[in-house]
DNA sequence: TTAATTACATGACAATTGTCAGTTTTTTCC
DNA sequence: GGAAAAAACTGACAATTGTCATGTAATTAA
């Protein structure tokens, strides 16, 4: 079994959701692809035949809001499906996939998804669940940007990248995101962004060595995001 | 074939996604219940045993946020199903849904949906792509939470309310909200929401009668929502 | 290595939004 | 109809956040 097989099954969590022929069709149509960091995966508005499938690597998934600034909605890294939700309503994507760093995603082109949606109850159940889930997540997300501060969300932003993405062994984040990726991430000013990381550091919460951020004291950055 | 099931079947938008023999087992298990203004159809943290069908009135989907303060996420109307989601995860209900007006809803047990969906593809599939669609809904409002102003965002709602639940012969809104209600759908204070709806009434944008509001001039409406 | 570009940082200020305190209006209910 | 409660409103002020301008550090390209 090929290793695209392991990254769709570990994202629809279902080991026995597809069966060996659909399993089979998925690993004869896939394609890899390697991506550099900054490169698109797909824009806002294109139509996608197919999904893609994150096999190393980070993409943000983000909106141009109509006044020119990005929001970053996700991050999605090994074992995301990117494109599942424009396939599944036909519609073009709403949201551009942009490789944060070096990435290698496979593509599988939609009909193998499709027609295995269509056919096998026990597919169209598992990605169920999983769109389900993020659509959970998305409501969590709506009630933070609208109830939290800005330095909450940021103080938050950091117990995420580290629970989500892991740190190396200096306990610096993984994930190295940009002041101005952060603060797309947060929805707020690069300037505002960089002001409460640059506080955060001086009150010890976080280290950061450059581009590099370790979390310092994670008790007192919960503190924060709970709302000091 | 009952009213209830009709209500199903708009929501999930395929007149073939249950057979008869699905719809009837609806049918029978279904039940009906009348609640009044501000009654709670179901509560954060509730486990449901069920879906809840909108037969009439209107619902707000909230969740309490640490501050205290509660975010209206989704404004629920006659077709909507409330409780899929969790349902389909089986987890608990993220979200309390309660009556903002009265309303008539039917309640179908989790089982009769639970065993369509796997067992009938096309209704799996048309469930998938309802959710798919309210999660592209929702990373919009992510996006528009983030990016936009109260005004903007007040501006919006007040078309959004005119083009999803109508007005009446006078022209006024045929949903009427609370300040406090408007403002928890925008995320933010109710005074700061009131302010903004004062000015509006200034501006001649809308009109107000007590608590029915009515636009008045939906192309500057326009042009404040999309940052004037 | 140097020059150019990009990312990061800070100050000063303006605009937006939230909070608190209080008044008026509307609604509810006896 | 009138008292009580809830909702709507207003003012004053503080806190948060955005914008612009500018400088410094880090990265990239020639």
């Amino acid at each position: 079994m090929g290793r695209c097989e392991n990254c769709i099954i570990r994202q629809f969590n279902s080991l026995r959701a597809m069966n060996k022929e659909e399993l089979k069709r998925v690993s004869d149509t896939k394609t890899t692809k390697f991506l550099k960091k900054g490169e698109i995966i797909f824009g806002e508005g294109d139509k996608l035949n197919g999904v893609y499938c994150v096999k190393d690597g980070v993409s943000k998934l983000s909106k141009l809001s109509p006044n020119g600034k990005d929001q970053i909605v996700k991050l999605a890294t090994k074992g995301a499906v990117l494109g599942q939700r424009s396939v599944i309503t036909e519609e073009v994507a709403n949201l551009s996939a942009i490789a944060v760093n070096d990435m290698e995603v496979c593509f599988i082109p939609k009909d193998a998804i499709v027609d295995t949606l269509n056919s096998n109850p026990n597919f169209a159940v598992e990605v169920l669940r999983h769109i389900a889930h993020d659509l959970k997540e998305a409501d969590d997300v709506i009630v933070n940007m609208s109830q939290k501060t800005v330095k909450q969300r940021i103080a938050e932003a950091f117990l995420y990248l580290e629970e989500n993405f892991g740190k190396d062994q200096n306990g610096y984040l993984t994930l190295s995101l940009s002041r101005e990726d952060i603060a797309n991430v947060i929805g707020t000013a690069t300037e505002s962004a960089i002001r409460i990381i640059s506080e955060f550091k001086k009150l010890g919460l976080i280290k950061a060595s450059g581009k590099k951020i370790a979390i310092a004291d994670r008790q007192g950055l919960k503190e924060v995001a709970k709302g000091s």
